[in-house]
DNA sequence: AATGAATGAGGCTTCATTCAT
DNA sequence: CATGAATGAAGCCTCATTCAT
């Protein structure tokens, strides 16, 4: 009756967290189930107590994703301050995120691959994003609100803010000698100022 | 002998574009080479005469995009134009290029998970991005040469800009219904000026 | 301690009887020491506690069938009538108890295959019915003493005489629709008579 | 295109008839693809060249026993003789051609087991025997055209026929020193003139 | 060159059994 | 006694690669 002497939930999460830990340096492609386990320091057929499938581990992976980010775009939300200011508040928290838990971030190679139109897993990093063009979209209706933006500005736009943070992270996946954190500045500062002389003010 | 030679390259050419149909479609961890074959129209052994093995396909795949790349580049250097006009050429190609040739794009989403660190394929999207950002920063060097962009514009602005263009095919290869062409004007102009009111002049 | 003995018993027939209804639904091979389990209500580790094995389950439902045999027999055996009516009860006897517990019968299918000679189970339905085969051989050669029925008949015809009625029984577990008490009287009239015009009498 | 060396269906045949050596000896249940293979003298993954899981071997050998008891039912169709020599003929039939091919026989104990209903294989024993019952019955009802048989002969006497002949064959495979052949003339013997002293004329 | 039959290493998953609580 | 979490042996099946024709 009692959890016995680890919770489930707890346990679970550890698994998770092996399993996030091998995507991360081996891929998922090259990521056996054995190594999650021995990562985990548990037997290969306890995996199975807690997940239905090698799949599930990278579903379970994007979920906690999803979450972060659903929780950075609520923090958003909540924020009271200017629209550009939350803007640049997102940016710098999207890319804190990303750099504080660099294994989950990883993931993201293979959940970009595996979002994949159609008959894959069920896992969709387009849902993820058309979240973030939305909320992008929303500061920057405000932003044109409050008369700090060029009325022009839309979801297109949107799209390229979003843009600007994903690709400097894809970047920075792909050559992690970059520094990403230090992007989030030139991020803001280009998608509010642009780089053109005499652009700003 | 020598016509040999030209059979054998068009040969090669055909069975790779077989290879980016299949993987672009299922992606590459779920292509099997007896898939390619029969999109190819041949033998599963024959892919063998032309391919080392079913990773050289995935190789083969990257380097038809990097040298695509490399000729985007290539013609961006050799424009004579001013360098804002250049950099926005240089948007413009990358989006058409991966526009016209989807299912090469798609390719995408495996030669970024396949490029996590050493171990794997021979195969570095990062160097990719580096000459991209290279070009990319050169341009925004001579703009700030002629005046037209700020002058503490520098590397990392330029690796903004490469993040726009390639979160923008990001989202768009996760989620197709993006209009990725349409895209590219929002980009420049974002890049270029920002979006805040009274930014531009 | 004594009071345990009876529990200890009751508790093992009734994951034995939890067996037999699974076994019976899924086939033994398909079924789970899990499954046996939740139908009985109790816990996996538990079965352990009252049967050695897997395997010691289904030679527990085996022991139960060759002992629900061994009465029927014995009784026949007490039986004073005339043979050929003993021979006519043991029939319906044998047909009565299969048809009472259906579930158990159905356990015969896993039976005769585990029957299969020397290096399986513990567990051989040839003995059981090189039993029947005597009991009626015994019943026939009384009933040649009475001068009920021909002189040759000896152990071949027991044979047949078993036969018909595992054959029948064979038939209802493959096809339960078939009417299986039913055909009680048919094997009696068809063993002692024959179906020729004219034979009996 | 010219078919290889060894033409497909051969090829099958021969793994075919090692799985039913194998099934045979081990039973299904404790059949292991692997054994198939090397009594086939194949390696493990060419098995599935010709059949697409363990379970289609079983299918398979079920089909070509369901395919021998057609032939045998079609023969007795095709026979000419008075309906009781074409039933004696039946009988004699069957059992020789168990005997025959022992070895597909006790495939028989694994297909019994695998008929139990619903879920489980395409597999259908029970459709068999109804064949078997048909005929016999048809063979009564002609047989009581011609005078030979009681008038009240019916599907009932049919299936203690089949009855007869299964259970002998039952016996012999779970007790495989029964003269299975011998137990032909019993058969027909009971049947027809069952073991009443008198009965017979 | 081209083929596709054959191979067998490898990986996922299942599940009987154990054992700490 | 009872439990069910943990284990790891075992087996099915896939598929990249080879090679005889």
């Amino acid at each position: 009756m009692a959890p016995k002497r680890v919770d489930r939930a707890a346990r679970r999460e550890e698994i998770l967290g092996a399993a996030v830990r091998v995507f991360a340096r081996k891929g998922f492609a090259a990521s056996r189930i054995e190594d999650v386990a021995a990562a985990a320091g548990i037997g290969k057929g306890s995996v199975y107590l807690y997940f239905a499938s090698r799949e599930a581990l990278l579903t379970a992976a994007f979920e906690e994703l999803a979450s972060t980010s659903a929780d950075i775009l609520r923090e958003a939300r909540a924020d009271s301050r200017p629209a550009l200011d939350r803007l640049a508040a997102l940016v710098h928290a999207v890319l804190r995120s990303m750099a504080q838990r660099p294994e989950l971030s990883r993931i993201l190679l293979d959940l970009w691959s595996a979002s994949r139109g159609g008959e894959g897993l069920p896992l969709d990093m387009g849902a993820v994003y058309a979240d973030y063009r939305a909320a992008v979209a929303e500061l920057l209706r405000e932003a044109a609100t409050e008369g700090a933006v060029r009325p022009e500005v839309g979801t297109r736009h949107a799209t390229v803010v979003v843009a600007a943070v994903e690709g400097c992270l894809l970047q920075w996946l792909v050559d992690p000698r970059l520094p990403l954190i230090e992007l989030a500045d030139p991020i803001v500062s280009i998608c509010l100022d642009g780089v053109r002389l005499g652009a700003t003010r």
